[in-house]
DNA sequence: TTGAAAGCGCTAACAC
DNA sequence: GTGTTAGCGCTTTCAA
């Protein structure tokens, strides 16, 4: 291609220096409006182009917010996603996406990536895998502005945006007792990361205030990938359950089409929970049971607190740590709901 | 935070020059081990981490391309960018995914800001409202080495990736009609955009030869998305179709609820056939026939020859456009098979 | 309101 | 095998 235009040849062909084109180029208020209009006018005309590497390289800033994702195949991934732009757009924040696809070894590249580009900011939600976090450590050594949401490290002291798995579990499990299910089977993610522990304790919690034995026969963890969930829930089904409480709508669906072959009612014979709220879950037959998960606004609060890290960041100043919670909703349909009226709601 | 270190901090340091430093990271060969050792080890210590921009800046190159996606909520997008990664990884190259949401506006943006971050190419599919596509026209002027995949630019001389929509289109309704279908209607996407022309071209051709009558109330152009969808669907409804080819899965899948909800039977009373292939496709009840679309292949296709495009143009040599066309396959499933025994396929 | 000069961190041509 | 020097395109003091 022919060299681009650089703000060099503006100022030569104007007569005037680079500092000048580059201030008008900038709407910089002190610069006469007539010189700014012909610059802007010449830029159009040569089609010149802003340099942003260079700018960034002198700025030392990239105006960039990294994301690093476990994977991005998903309704609520996307609506993080959207969640975050929300806010990075009217901020001017470019947003580069990263994903692991579930493993630390692609995490990790990609924190290196990310400070390679030098980004002002990461937003991160864990690899199921990752147990090693040790490649988080040179972010904390760079007092990077940081913000866990979702599965978040337990241990380390950073900004954290979850929801109340706990709740979460707690609801479902609650819900599945209320419509007579005893033998709740719970097939999960690594409970390692928040998520899935969470929303297990409050399995554990709900079978405990009703006076239900929890049956570790009952819980399996698998990778929740299709061959994974269609190998546990096959097994599990010799345990004779009558609900599956599986915290993800993508497996929950694999198990209900396996119950399907086998001419098993559902919920009547046995009953499905998911978790999520993803588009699917109002799209299969029965409609599945779930738990909203607020993707949007998660990402939403992520971006709000990252950013306000990345300006004290800038001014010298400290940034204290928190965690925000976000609550989550129970959305009845009919995979899990035996009595009463159907109580269906539409995928928000 | 304090500052990064530089290869000057290293050179300092050891008692070299910058230079060598920075040849030594680079793994250069006419670099001493001892002294690349030397220097890989402080680097290590003291945290050193390249900088890219610098290096960008200089290189006048990025090793980055960009990916401008309609959308990325779906399981295409996320295979097309799987299959991008495959080629694009090993090659060490970045990627930058912006995604338009449908609109022209975003698109222009995107395509202003890819410029600006000085990608080395561009790999694109068209929003759904792109009609005044001058904005593509900056690239041209630069010699971008792009690629347009799956929705292209029909006029424009350049290199395009797109999957026989023609054939997925007849083959489909040439399905429907083998199935004593008779009155199929077409529910489909806007048709300024090859891929729904190509399909309805498909559909026309298909019915003309087994001699059915086209009828143009049996056609309605919509958003796909669900509530253009359910009111096209309802409205369809009134014209008594037997069947519905709606090429998009998740539209058909909006479809079939409606039918659904109206006791209507699939495929009995009326068929239904969607494209593409999606995930949800094999999860719905019943499970949706439809045209495989091989993002995968597509995007491995499109990143293979951007790349042979980036090399080419950085030897000064001249890229010869073409036309790559990657076939079809029909997947038959339960919502459109009345007939025979059932030819049912896994999702791939 | 404008300009000169310096420098962000890196790489590459050229010299030794 | 290593160093000197220049420069990628921009912004930002500082000075006028």
């Amino acid at each position: 291609m022919q060299k681009e235009i650089t703000i060099y040849d503006l100022a030569e062909r104007l007569g005037v220096s680079a500092t000048t084109v580059s201030r008008a180029l900038n709407d910089n208020p002190r610069i006469n409006k007539k010189t700014r209009e012909k610059v802007h006018q010449l830029a159009k005309e040569l089609g010149y182009r802003h340099n942003t590497i260079a700018a960034n390289l002198r700025k030392q800033q990239t105006k960039t917010i990294g994301v690093i994702l476990h994977e991005v195949n998903s309704y609520f991934a996307t609506s993080v996603l959207a969640g975050i732009e929300k806010v990075t757009t009217p901020e001017n924040f470019d947003i580069l996406i990263t994903h692991s696809a579930e493993t630390a070894e692609r995490e990790k590249a990609n924190v290196k990536n990310l400070i390679n580009k030098r980004v002002d900011g990461i937003i991160v939600s864990l690899a199921m895998h990752s147990h090693d976090t040790a490649h988080f450590t040179p972010l904390f050594e760079r007092e990077m502005p940081l913000v866990f949401f979702d599965r978040v490290l337990q241990s380390a002291d950073c900004t954290k945006v979850v929801i109340d798995n706990f709740q979460g579990g707690y609801d479902a499990t609650n819900h599945l007792i209320s419509q007579g299910c005893k033998r709740i089977a719970h097939i999960t993610g690594d409970m390692d990361l928040n998520v899935y522990m969470d929303r297990f304790k409050g399995y554990q919690k709900a079978l405990k205030d009703h006076k239900i034995k929890f049956n570790k026969d009952l819980v399996k963890v698998c990778g929740l990938n299709k061959a994974e969930t269609t190998q546990a829930v096959t097994e599990m089904l010799e345990q004779k359950p009558d609900a599956f409480f599986i915290p993800s709508d993508f497996a929950a669906a694999v198990c209900m089409e396996i119950l399907r072959n086998k001419d098993i009612n559902i919920p009547q014979d046995i009953a499905v929970f998911g978790f999520n709220n993803d588009m699917l879950s109002d799209l299969i037959t029965p409609k599945l049971s779930t738990i909203d998960y607020p993707g949007f606004l998660m990402g939403e609060m992520a971006a709000k607190t990252l950013i306000e890290q990345i300006k004290l960041r800038r001014k010298n100043k400290n940034v204290k740590d928190h965690t925000i919670v976000i609550p989550t909703e129970i959305i009845l349909r009919e995979s899990s709901v035996r009595k009463k009226a159907k109580t269906t709601r539409p995928h928000k």
